[in-house]
DNA sequence: TTGAAAGCGGTACCAT
DNA sequence: ATGGTACCGCTTTCAA
């Protein structure tokens, strides 16, 4: 254990190799300037030897850029922000640039503490599941120049480049789907939808599905409650109690599903023998479960792509201009959970 | 959209308020020295009014510190390692440190060049889990004064810093209660063992407890082979193809077990009525399959927050001299996937 | 083809 | 109780 050898500067490497600091930084930078062969293979040499690594603090103090990239989610404990985020640091790694990654937890509190810590750090740019709940701060980061990107939950007023998926047309395709299969009686089971656009567009998406088959979509089928497994069991137990039981289900909601599932299951029906069943995201589970369960897919690390696509073409300021919203199409995933309605 | 107002410096706060850089700097940090009260409330109010951020670029250069911890995992795509790094952001966040997160994807050279790139960035500290290839740079980044915890996998002979779990005897326990539920043909499915240790140990722990129960081991019943879905369901097949069918299997890794699971079912096969089943990890789907799979958890969050601890010693010098090696109890969570053996 | 030196924005020591 | 100022390690003109 040799602690402290003192990490090496480019003042050592510059000295070792007899040359002057800006020559190794242009070097190790391979910079345009010209430099002679062997001057560069001896800068090369030693800077193997010694070891050295440049200190990427002292680069972005002066350079005025960190390559590094800020990533805020709601929780990282959700296989589908984690997806997305993966696909956001593979392209974003490819770029040469890092991530720091915070979680907000969907408290708009801790969200603006992230905004404030990821400004501190001076990162070049902001990848962001906002909770809605402190577009004020993220204006004024945006107005220091800091680019940022909005994804899964974007904002029309905000004048902010995003990405998202059409929930809406999901939602409504997941509905005539249900309907093709000779459905009536569909019931949705959502979140609050209150601050938060993407269960909003999936509810709306929902209606007018119905609207389209021309059918009733009385309140008693729409279950709205807070996301947790257990308002999803209660949410499926208030529907299966109904006189006018509900043929098929859709939850939008990955929480609310499981709670629909266990139900389900607990009550000792069958998918899709007594109740078919449709839920939003892809996760793991759904092609475990026995049947299968048919889900709206989303083109997860395509997402995670895009918004890098899009922060990149700002902090390189190849975009201005106009916020662009990218909308990226969901996928039906067909499996065992949907059939014919029971017959009556 | 009003770009380049300039970011507010230090400067501009001390100017504007009338006093010194030193004072502004000592009052924002709530340092010891004495400050009159009406100074320090007109540098606030400044500060405010400017919405001023320090640059953390600039301060880390100086105090030699980022209060930035790195970590580095295989894949935040497997919720086993989100999890651990959730618990170690939560345990990190509530000390005042960002982290920054990186894959290595079980490729050594990726986490080679991952501990590099941090080393660049001036972390305070570093949690991995390793994939065991690049010891050598660990040991430099280590020897360089970077405190470093491994995760998940340790290292006996490299005098490092771990947190685990007792991977032996959580198999070992895994076998014993098949055992003692009356099974006597018990097979494992694992991943390769070389350079994995936690693969290694169950493994071992496998046959110790086969052994404690006086039963043979036949090379028949134990499946090694790389980790993924289709080879769980070849596995498993083999195991089942077997003249003498084992009355139970253990698998040691999540997608194995996934393999296996669908494997089963597409022979038309129930758990436990034809074949007991125990797998390790607790995946959501463990409790949502059915019948529920028994598992041997780890505490995942406690793993991250123990990590964390071990790591804040280090940087703060509290800790100093051998490494120390916690090692956390897993528990045995029983769900219906184990019974009693087949009559035959 | 190379070197000297002025910063980047804070911090912390030494004065006053 | 406060101010002056030399750094931290690198980049980047400008000069040679």
């Amino acid at each position: 254990m040799k602690p402290n050898k003192s990490v090496p500067t480019i003042q050592d490497v510059a000295r070792e190799a007899g040359v002057s600091p800006s020559t190794v930084s242009n070097v190790l930078n391979q910079r345009s300037r010209q430099t002679s062969k062997e001057t560069r293979e001896r800068i090369l040499e030693v800077a193997r030897q010694l070891n050295y690594q440049p200190n990427a603090m002292a680069a972005a103090l002066r350079r005025r850029s960190t390559r590094t990239i800020g990533v805020i989610v709601t929780t990282i404990l959700n296989p589908f922000y984690t997806a997305i985020v993966r696909g956001f640091q593979d392209a974003a790694r490819q770029h040469g640039y890092s991530t720091i990654l915070g979680n907000s937890d969907d408290d708009p509190g801790q969200e603006r503490e992230m905004l404030n810590t990821l400004r501190a750090k001076q990162v070049d740019g902001i990848v962001i599941v906002t909770t809605g709940g402190c577009h004020d701060t993220i204006q004024q980061v945006r107005d220091l120049g800091v680019p940022i990107v909005m994804v899964d939950r974007g904002d029309p007023g905000l004048n902010i480049d995003s990405v998202a998926v059409d929930n809406t047309r999901a939602a409504e395709a997941a509905v005539g789907y249900l309907v093709g299969l000779g459905h009536r009686r569909i019931a949705i089971i959502s979140g609050l939808t209150s601050g938060v656009p993407t269960r909003a567009h999936r509810l709306q998406g929902y209606l007018r599905g119905l609207q389209a088959a021309g059918l009733d979509a009385p309140e008693s089928s729409q279950q709205i409650m807070s996301t947790s497994i257990e308002n999803g069991s209660l949410a499926a137990g208030r529907l299966l109690d109904l006189p006018d039981r509900p043929m098929a289900i859709m939850a939008t909601n990955n929480l609310l599903s499981i709670g629909v599932v266990q139900e389900i299951r607990r009550r000792g029906l069958q998918m899709p023998r007594d109740v078919s069943f449709v839920m939003f995201d892809d996760p793991e589970w759904a092609c475990l479960h026995s049947p299968g369960i048919t889900t709206v897919a989303q083109p997860i690390q395509e997402i995670g792509a895009r918004a890098f696509a899009l922060l990149e073409g700002r902090i390189q300021k190849t975009r201005t201009g106009d916020a662009e919203a990218v909308v990226l199409p969901t996928t039906l995933v067909m499996r065992g959970s949907c059939g014919a309605p029971p017959k009556l």
